[in-house]
DNA sequence: CGTCTATATGTAACGGGTTACAGGGAGTGA
DNA sequence: TCACTCCCTGTAACCCGTTACATATAGACG
């Protein structure tokens, strides 16, 4: 690898000059320009960038911290965020951190010490203090940290109870629920949407509320509990799309027939929600939307620190299909 | 953020003392040792990787290049390399080059620039030339790059071939297949194993041969049109299983009743498979211990690069679900 | 007591860009 | 001709750890 020197060295001009040329800053006479562009390719030379970086305490990277990348909701937002943080000419950094805490902090400080110049956060066990003395610009990501750092969302509370009155409108007499990890703001969010329009209902007990965590198996497991201790619901609010998956394959093997015996809705709106039999009727988030949404504060942010937090909410959107009762 | 300086002032040391009390090199008074712990605990400080890059010529990171996040098989194989990489201290990176050679040389340079230690690639697209300027650890995955370079793989044609024996030993009569992108190297040994065994029967013709470029709705379309145009088609070999769940939604659409009219079976053993109804009958990879053996040797690799190129076979496993006939 | 070694610590160069600052030439207006 | 402004270019400090090398002290051994 060639450095800035040689290229010097090779056009018999300066470092700084060379410089100038790779940044197009200041002023370098248009022949010198040319003869250091030519022994640039000669040499293929290319800067450094960790080099870069040190001397700017920028690497022009972002991170994305998401709790499980095994969720198709989170290669998806992944995407997104890769695709504006590449328009910009920043590097992309997915991190994996199961939702636990100190795989979330090693993060934190590991990217740190990186210089990343942000990240997109979406974590459920981070607190204020957590992130009080980070100043890399942040943005919570579905689910809300501090008020001190910008956040995107959805209308999840609104969405929960949009989707619970529609298994209502379509005749469900007994909703359950399979709520996310109890310290999700979203999943929390979605619990409430739910308690809004169910815990005035004669039939309402605490029992048709089971957590899946927003897993497959646990799901799959909460629905089998749920649907043994209580045989007479007939509809059940999933707060993602990957438990709603689990919860039918789990009416599947009690043998309830969806969605003639029992109505299923999700939310997140994933593509596996198509591929199964019937497919999932769901509370779509506009998930490339919010990925973008965030990459683009995140850049802003970084940009301008001193602009004030922010926090957007995004809609989610209905879209019918298969497992739940058409009348 | 303090620097190496700021502690060395506070603790009356020189910076190579803190220096090396932070590296454990070389000899450091136990009395300064302590002395100098503290004043790194009290100033919070932690040391700046960018420098430690620049200077060591390494980061301390590894790249991951997949084709197309959105395939549930590559965050599968994202965790596994994410694992086994910060097991030994290195930070990862995920990179989605659409299948793109674009993309894919951009992110080559990017990360060559920012001293990245070591690469995975799958990819269909480079070639010899692409990489052989290339000195940064490499690791090509799924699909071979060049013989320069390490491989991981799977016995595909072998496997293809025990997927379409599999059909037949159903009762499959006639068999097509939803094949991949032409230029990959696991797509063209499944197309192999697929040719082996049918290429001597009476009925075959190319028509019983589709692209579905590995996608799910390529493969919905590949799969329409050739049961439209070969009705008589009753068994299927999708070449990955995403294709399948495609091939398996499209046969529904024209009315086939899966496995009794048409057997399906897929490849890789994503988790989506178990979704669908009837779940996918496919020929299972290990995919994290593909991953994780991927990620073991670029470490080693990284470690020392003199050692000989290896190309390292894992075997995949049948695993029989509800897409095929049971006789 | 002189020499040698193990221990302990500091100085400064180094890695590779970036940029503040200085210096010099050319052109313009007074 | 002087003053001033663009241009153009170079020198060297800087970003922050790491480490080669130099220096120094203490204890061991002959």
């Amino acid at each position: 690898m060639s450095t800035i020197r040689d290229v010097a060295k090779q056009a018999s001009v300066s470092v700084a000059t060379v410089s100038r040329v790779i940044n197009q800053s200041g002023y370098v006479h248009i022949k010198t320009k040319e003869r250091v562009e030519k022994v640039i390719k000669q040499l293929n030379y290319q800067p450094n960038d960790v080099a870069r970086s040190l001397y700017k305490g920028r690497s022009k990277m972002v991170a994305l911290l998401v709790p499980d990348i095994m969720n198709p909701f989170f290669p998806q937002l992944a995407r997104a965020v890769e695709d504006v943080a590449s328009k910009y000419g920043y590097t992309f950094v997915l991190c994996n951190t199961d939702d636990e805490k100190e795989k979330e902090l090693a993060y934190l400080n590991a990217l740190r010490q990186k210089s990343v110049d942000g990240m997109i956060i979406v974590s459920s066990k981070l607190s204020q203090e957590d992130v009080s003395d980070i100043t890399t610009p942040m943005i919570a990501l579905d689910r809300k940290i501090s008020i001190d750092i910008d956040l995107v969302t959805v209308n999840n509370q609104d969405g929960a109870q949009q989707a619970v009155r529609f298994l209502m409108q379509k005749g469900c007499q007994r909703i359950g629920h399979i709520c996310g990890p109890e310290n999700a703001s979203s999943s929390k969010a979605r619990l409430k949407g739910y308690l809004d329009v169910v815990k005035n209902e004669p039939w309402f007990s605490s029992g048709y509320i089971r957590s899946g965590k927003y897993g497959f198996e646990a799901a799959f497991e909460a629905t089998k509990k749920m649907l043994t201790e209580h045989p007479d619901i007939d509809g059940l609010f999933a707060a993602n799309d990957l438990m709603a998956v689990g919860a039918l394959k789990a009416a599947e093997q009690l043998g309830y027939r969806v969605p003639d015996d029992l109505s299923i809705i999700g939310f997140d709106g994933i593509g596996i929600g198509k591929a199964t039999k019937p497919a999932i009727t769901t509370m779509a988030q506009p998930i490339y939307e919010i990925g973008a949404t965030a990459a683009e504060m995140l850049i802003t942010r970084i940009q301008d620190t001193t602009i004030p937090i922010t926090e957007k909410e995004l809609r989610v959107k209905l879209i019918e299909r298969g497992s739940t009762r058409v009348s």
